[in-house]
DNA sequence: CGTCTCGGGTCAAAGGTCGA
DNA sequence: GTCGACCTTTGACCCGAGAC
């Protein structure tokens, strides 16, 4: 370049700066460095003859994120730092005009990332937040399963490791239809075989879910016992406290009708009483009052299931479930900042994940078996769910 | 080919269609193909930071006649298909026609940004902000204290009403100097009393610490007892993680050169092996792993400490310690931006909390009496430990 | 004859308006 | 108050004259 090049100069200083608004500068503009909005205002103002005036007291400050605030100043501005309206040509010729292309290609830059770098999204970010639109579609069939007649009847071996339902198109459009008894007609108090009812669908449609995801597939089969186990009592209570029907903060409907409160009822365990009661003070209410969404849902259900500490899990497992569960935040996290800003999207990204050490402590709480026997009172069990809560015979 | 229309393209794609309603689109806004009505919509929804919620499931349909049916759902789809509130500007000058016209409020307008505008932080953020310097600063005296040779001999209540050791400076001059004991002049595998020691002293440092935080000092002194006991496994554990010497990832070495490391110690109770392993692998691996630096310690212990779900806490307790919480969260969130820019923050963020789960089982577990039996094995405590983990008498 | 700069023109996509 | 058809304004990008 010639040595004047605007870009060129000192490294110290690798672009000029427009002194009417400090944008990066285009270059020399009516005798002033100046960016390219700033020279087409003060080019249109003059040529049109406008005027403008301000609504306060002429003091308006004139910066990049706000230049188009208040016209007078910014044309004032404009003015003081010398911008000589002799430079501008009145009339000329007009020149041809060519069809531009579409401003934002199919490709979005989303992600506010500052100008200065490529700002090119990382493959890997790409693939992160692909993974989260997966997850909040299965969440969206998981819904629907959960919601339909079909319940096999099977060991918890065999659901382990038979084919995922849920990624069976066929299997799907042939069952995964709202089944009558599961339309709310009329509320009625849950009674324990309302719990157990539920429980048990919630429990299949965990294994569904779970045999959806790509970490889960790769681990080896204790492995998989052991973070369904762990997730045995969480995870239907997240399915109860997310899912509609919504009525309101302290009370749970489930699909049919059956519903409970705060109502203490003091012919049940001590147990029961006190899991109810944190299940809809420390998780119902918190998460309601967030207005979750099914996208963080999913994620949320994805990270906590995906535990590393989780019991019995094996060490060389721990690793694998430790960099699924970050790819998952960070695609939680980006998608927070996309759907509620940058300033909000900590507030609540912290207030979800700290939701986590509720859902640890009723995990730990209700290993004791006895707290799973008053919660559960007598009623039998499936096969697949007794093996579910306390293990296999083998062990 | 560029010479056909913008949008005439080929005969047999003659309009283009909203992403969001499937009316027609008027081009492209906000990065997506979209009417007039859902861009409308999409900007005044942010320029007011509304906030709708559904009445029914979050799953309305979004489509031409009926895409004002509900707000919630219809923004939400605005997010889905991928409109990015980051193209939206702030407020411009008002072009009169005739009336006068409406202003939004200032907008909130962060992220990337840094460098160009003053960027005014909110008050509430500064103080803060200001909060989480201080709450550094007082785990320095907290180090020093713990180091030293003072420890007092008092009841639990007396430790509680007593006046802050941490916040007197007379007393802190004195006494928070460095006890030739607490040096490491050589390694030695650490006993029962050397657990008993520490964990007295770091009881004691506890208690002064919590002293000094705001919300604490406001609460019924039951829900003091109730905060303390519940950290008393974890913030002790927290404190051993977290402090120099740093001996890599599985050993903790106490001031004093006591250490312990993986070696299995059969001679144990089962339940002490256990809270071993546990600590080694689920919190020392990954907090030092972070490289956690002070402030973020500060903030992630008072996070913890300040829990509206531990056992015990009144529920008019529960709403100020998670306000107090979630201002320290929102200060450390800003402060890890500031470190380690937008991009790296929210992974760090999300790792931090995440180990609340770990914190959350290690308290719940060693709730049960046997396992606090286990841990420190029959020696006797101090009257003040006694009360601290069984309770006091009264009760 | 390049090629760099700085004039002006263009139009997709921002924001504003106001009757329904 | 909200909605959205219909405005104005903005500015990234283009063309071309003139200087080098």
């Amino acid at each position: 370049m010639t040595g004047g090049g605007p870009s060129s100069n000192n490294s110290s200083q690798p672009e000029e700066v427009c002194l009417v608004c400090s944008d990066i500068s285009t270059g020399y503009h009516y005798g002033v460095p100046s960016c390219n909005g700033c020279k087409t205002f003060f080019r249109r103002t003059i040529m049109k003859n406008q005027t403008f005036s301000c609504q306060f007291q002429g003091k308006c400050p004139v910066d990049k994120s706000i230049r188009c605030a208040c016209r007078h100043c910014r044309f004032e501005k404009c003015l003081q730092v010398g911008m000589d309206r002799n430079a501008i040509q009145q009339n000329r010729d007009p020149i041809g005009y060519t069809k531009r292309t579409r401003r934002y290609p199919p490709i979005k830059k989303v992600e506010a990332s500052d100008e200065c770098s490529p700002a090119m999204v990382s493959e890997n970010d790409r693939s992160e937040d692909n993974f989260l639109t997966l997850l909040s579609s299965t969440e969206q069939k998981c819904c629907a399963l959960r919601l339909a007649e079909y319940m096999p009847s099977r060991t918890l071996i065999e659901a382990v490791v038979s084919d995922c339902l849920l990624t069976d198109e066929v299997f799907m459009a042939e069952h995964a239809i709202l089944s009558p008894r599961h339309r709310v007609t009329s509320l009625r108090f849950a009674n324990q075989s309302d719990y157990h009812y539920w429980h048990e669908r919630d429990w299949f449609v965990m294994i569904e879910w779970a045999k959806t995801l790509p970490v889960f597939q790769s681990l080896p089969f204790t492995d998989k016992l052991a973070l369904l186990r762990h997730s045995a009592i969480t995870y239907p209570s997240l399915v109860h406290v997310f899912n509609p029907p919504d009525h309101g903060l302290d009370t749970i409907v489930f699909p049919d009708g059956a519903y409970f409160d705060r109502t203490p009822e003091p012919t049940r365990p001590l147990g029961f009483n006190k899991k109810k009661y944190q299940m809809l003070d420390q998780l119902l209410k918190p998460m309601r009052s967030m207005e979750i969404d099914m996208t963080e849902f999913a994620a949320f259900k994805a990270i906590f299931f995906l535990n590393p500490d989780a019991d019995d899990v094996d060490s060389n497992a721990k690793k694998t479930l430790s960099d699924g569960r970050s790819a998952i935040t960070n695609a939680l996290y980006r998608y927070m900042v996309k759907k509620k800003g940058a300033e909000d999207a900590g507030d609540r990204f912290g207030r979800l994940l700290l939701l986590g050490t509720v859902l640890a402590t009723m995990a730990v709480e209700m290993k004791e078996a006895v707290l799973v026997a008053d919660f559960f009172d007598q009623i039998q069990f499936s096969t697949f769910a007794k093996q579910l809560l306390f293990g296999i015979k083998t062990e």
